[in-house]
DNA sequence: TCCGTATTGAACT
DNA sequence: AGTTCAATACGGA
């Protein structure tokens, strides 16, 4: 059986983001492109409705990430990669919301304190930014760092959650 | 196996 | 104070 998977879009203040669910739950998230008109699925069709509420979810926990607040309730996330990876995500899972860690802080977390270049290199291959808070861990000098999906989203989200550089 | 990476800390100018 | 350099861990080609 072929893994299936439905790309919703996710209508925010910041734009249009497109929200990527397999049957295990959210599987991606993209942030708004131009006009990248991303075959999206309809609503009403063929979507399980699992994957509605899923959605529902997602929609409800952005905008409330764009707007700074700071308890929401996710979907369930369908985090696909390799186990160091997973580590690296499921650690930024815990970084509280107004909070920051450097990637340092992250690699002594998981363990491996030398592998701090390795933690960027997994935050890059995050699927699911913003709700992975990729965006919270900074270099060990507060610097931005930088940001796959664009170092312009990055700087918009920690404002939202009242991160001063 | 080699290269790139969203780092880091120390040395150098 | 700004810049350069080597080291380190992991993923992708």
């Amino acid at each position: 059986m072929k893994t299936q998977s439905f790309t919703l879009p996710v209508s925010t203040s910041a734009g249009e983001f497109l929200a990527h669910y397999s049957q295990r739950g959210l599987a991606g998230l993209n942030f708004p492109g131009r006009h990248s008109s991303v075959r999206a699925a309809k609503p009403d069709d063929g979507i399980p409705a699992e994957v509605s509420e899923w959605h529902r979810t997602t929609g409800s926990a952005l905008n409330k990430l764009l707007a700074g607040q700071k308890q929401v309730k996710f979907p369930p996330l369908d985090l696909a990669g390799t186990d160091f990876q997973k580590s690296v995500w499921h650690e930024m899972l815990k970084i509280a919301s107004g909070k920051t860690k450097s990637y340092g802080e992250i690699a002594e977390a998981i363990g491996k304190p030398g592998a701090v270049r390795a933690v960027g290199g997994a935050c890059g291959a995050n699927p699911i930014p913003v709700f992975v808070p990729c965006h919270r861990v900074l270099a060990a000098n507060k610097k931005i760092g930088g940001f796959s999906s664009g170092l312009h989203w990055k700087r918009r989200l920690l404002e939202s959650e009242g991160i001063v550089l």
